[in-house]
DNA sequence: AATGAATGAGATTTCATTCAT
DNA sequence: AATGAATGAAATCTCATTCAT
């Protein structure tokens, strides 16, 4: 007895068509320039047809962040957990982020692009929803650290803040090659954005230090 | 004889009105939400009188952002000037960075969510040249880091790779800050950055090294 | 030998219950607001299987009111035969209308409300279908008024206007009754509008007029 | 010093342009089928000029019931305030009714036709305007058969009824008269209506009665 | 130089109807 | 014979831009 039935299935990958061409042009035009006519000629269905799997462009470009935004999670969660110890899961989350978004650049224009435009976009609520996934990841993120500085594995750091500040070399990072026109690997980058990040948020092995603590600073 | 004749001052300083008034509108709605009625109404001229200052709607938000943008990277680059070294210089660009968008919160919102948004808009030409503001910083911020190594004071890393990862975390900071509600001063997250990044950059003291080098990964 | 073939009978019972259907929504929402899925669902029938019935939804609409009609008017017919003189006639009528309406008031909306909105759907064709009805009605009011006039029941005038008269007289009372939220029965206002009528078309008594006579008039 | 500017002036003969045409769009084809483009090309104004003047379709349709039902109740208060007794006010109201929409054929078509349809449209809001000026002039007729029975001008009978009898009665000969082809004076019909109207409601000189009482009818 | 009414291109969305299954 | 997914025409409304005053 099969979980989905023969309809349901082919539901499935005509929606999932219609995702992949609003993918490609949500990433290439942004919200407002993409229309719902080149989504439907790039997905090869009429534009009525597009109503009958979502129910606005907005509900289409929500629905595309969120689920796409739960696999990026899923993935990150499931990666790291295979490893141990706050600084394996830290060059692991590095790695997989960017293998992730290796293999799906156009996501990455819309998730990180996107992020902050949302709070305009159809009021608080669909930014809300976007925002929602953004936090649930920086806490993601923050979680690791924490563990980290309990056991000493990480200097006295506000965790939260280090998650942002990993986020953000991260994606800085992942958008100057995802911008770029010539392209090596993304995962290249790995390893000098992991000694950066960690060398930043380790123990000091020298005593020496580079300001006021965190401590002082908050 | 002056420089400006008085009509070419009331000019400007109309110009610099409107631009004030779209800053507010900009940041508030994002680019495409925004309408030029509100522009006029908030800059309390007619909408077509803007059109004698700006020949279109994109010219207006793209003057505005290369105007802003060089006020800061002047500011900048007055700063980080009257400092010597490349780790005082990266202090110092931290810093001046944080005060600036501590006082252009609006700006700052246009200025980074807008930044890769711009090659859809209206063609290669105005995301061209708002890129290339961006990219001037980007290599003003690597020029630093050259420098530093030159003088050992960094360790062997790609300086426009770092210059990415500073700029990245700076902004991912900045950006929680002027998303949150409740701020404090921005500036009393400049320690803990400069921590994290230095420590990140500066050349080992324990030798320890937590990845493949950079000569390998590129 | 039946009449009908089973087949045929099944396909006919099929068709009243579309018609119950597309009753019901048509008199909640009107022609235009009302829709195919709408009474697909209502009928719990696909939508495209309505068009094994009714070629169109304004097919369906026009054939719903040309039944119905049909069969308001027999029932109208039936019960006024069973009577004789012009003046009973006419109180059989009005109650007959009362009675009739009082059973259908879904159809009443739409018979009354959308008379007279015919001529701009789908040009003068069906327009024409619906109004042919209506003015058999009339004619058949007008065809008792004059019976009436022959024997000297009514005072002279033109049987045509009073025909409309008198039915404007009644739909408007119906209607009041038909869109009034606490309904006791609309028959026991037939009393009060029969007398108005009557007395207003009936042999004067006293030989007092109260305007130019008919012949006047016209 | 002027009451209006001539900007203000010349706002409102646009304005008042745009609804002539509204009007006749809407008379010849309803609502629903009217476009905003035909009432632009009627007018001779843009599409997008006449949301310059009415914020929707809805609201062109809506404004144009509304100002034209309050000329016509002005016109008819004004009238019937003229003359004194119940018997002759209702002569003087029904006078007034033909000789207004004898003017106005096409608001007569709206008024009337849409009258009840608007229940289903944009919900109860603009429905209940609308209805809320055929309420107001049922109210102004009950009124006066009020008075007139207070003056025992009437038989005893409910005003209300007596009301919606009236108006039923004359938009009924009305509806006639703006539907048929070839039309003579509307006016010419009066004088039968208000026979027919005033025998009906007028105390009995024979003491004939056609039905159950009022009193007991209800 | 400033105004703001007019313009009309262009976007979203609905829904009657068709047709392959 | 019944289905309901796909279609695409058509309608409303927005707003950058123009231009007569």
């Amino acid at each position: 007895m099969p979980k989905f039935t023969r309809k349901e299935r082919e539901y499935q990958v005509r929606r999932a068509e219609i995702m992949t061409a609003a993918e490609r042009v949500f990433s290439a035009k942004g919200f407002h320039k993409a229309t719902m006519g080149e989504i439907a000629k790039e997905s090869e269905f009429a534009e009525g047809t597009l109503y009958n799997f979502f129910k606005s462009k907005i509900d289409l470009y929500h629905s595309l962040i969120e689920e796409k935004s739960e696999e990026l999670l899923d993935y990150l969660r499931k990666q790291v957990s295979k490893t141990g110890g706050a600084v394996e899961k830290v060059k692991c989350l590095i790695r997989a982020q960017m293998a992730f978004f290796e293999k799906n650049r156009n996501f990455f224009k819309i998730f990180v692009r996107e992020r902050d435009s949302f709070e305009w976009m159809a009021g608080k609520d669909v930014g809300g929803r976007v925002n929602k996934v953004y936090q649930t990841h920086i806490d993601f993120v923050a979680r690791i650290i924490k563990d980290g500085l309990k056991h000493s594995e990480f200097r006295n750091l506000n965790p939260k803040e280090a998650a942002y500040a990993l986020t953000g070399l991260l994606n800085s990072s992942i958008s100057r090659w995802v911008t770029s026109p010539r392209r090596g690997r993304l995962l290249a980058q790995a390893p000098s954005l992991i000694e950066i990040f960690l060398r930043g948020v380790q123990k000091s092995r020298g005593g020496k230090s580079y300001g006021r603590r965190f401590e002082e600073s908050v």
